[in-house]
DNA sequence: CCTATAAATAACCACTTAGTTCTGTACCGG
DNA sequence: CCGGTACAGAACTAAGTGGTTATTTATAGG
């Protein structure tokens, strides 16, 4: 539960490439897979989406099981939900960014309306 | 608004680092600050700090101002906001996951009570 | 104008990454 | 036991990363 830095590297690191965000969107929504039928819809070889694999399973992201000579990946959340935590011990700063962006969007119409009185 | 892939890329390598997100909590503790004042903390050049303010710049997590020969760093919280908003799509599933493992541990400890029994 | 300061740029280095192809290994099924 | 299937591993390559030192640019100020 430590969060600790080499952990949000890896996860980060892992959800950085595109390849890796797709793998993780398709094992969301149909449930296990096996290597081959994540390669298939990749222009990429096999060994390609292994390595990827490889980087998921560091970052904690995928576990692996066993059906015969099939590898079936499973994606385990518990990482998104970390970094998610980190991400949100900015919510507050954002959230007054866009305040003042709010500020700004209504003085800004206030002029507006003033505009068009003249 | 678009979420692009990209986008993603970008700012999940820009938070791969734990330099980089040294400087990001920073900032968002000490407002704006200064390129020498980053660099003071770290056992790193000058450069190496321009290096990282140039990742997170790309990603868009960092503008920069201008006061004389300084050009001071200041965090931009929206593409956070951006990463949260992708990683929450995920949260269902990881609370799902969760949910599931409070199952487990219910029965665990129903079955140690009614271990204790005998 | 001259010097000092803040920062960026350049050139270089060791290491990692993302991909390839080729080969090896484990397991199933006839 | 033998051929095929699913995957991992090794070896290679091109490009990117993270750091360094030395240099350049821009600006302030005596």
């Amino acid at each position: 539960m430590a969060l600790e830095a080499a952990e949000l590297d890896a996860t980060f690191h892992a959800l950085s490439d595109p390849t890796r965000r797709a793998i993780l969107a398709r094992l969301a929504q149909e449930g296990d897979v096996t290597v081959m039928e994540l390669a298939e819809p990749f222009a990429m070889s096999q060994p390609a989406i292994s390595k990827h694999l490889k980087v998921l399973e560091k970052a904690g992201l995928v576990s692996r099981g066993r059906d015969a000579q099939r590898r079936p990946v499973h994606l385990e959340a518990q990482p998104l939900a970390e970094v998610t935590d980190w991400l949100l011990g900015y919510r507050q700063f954002w959230q007054a960014q866009f305040d003042r962006l709010d500020d700004v969007l209504d003085q800004l119409q206030a002029l507006e309306k003033q505009a068009g009185k003249n």
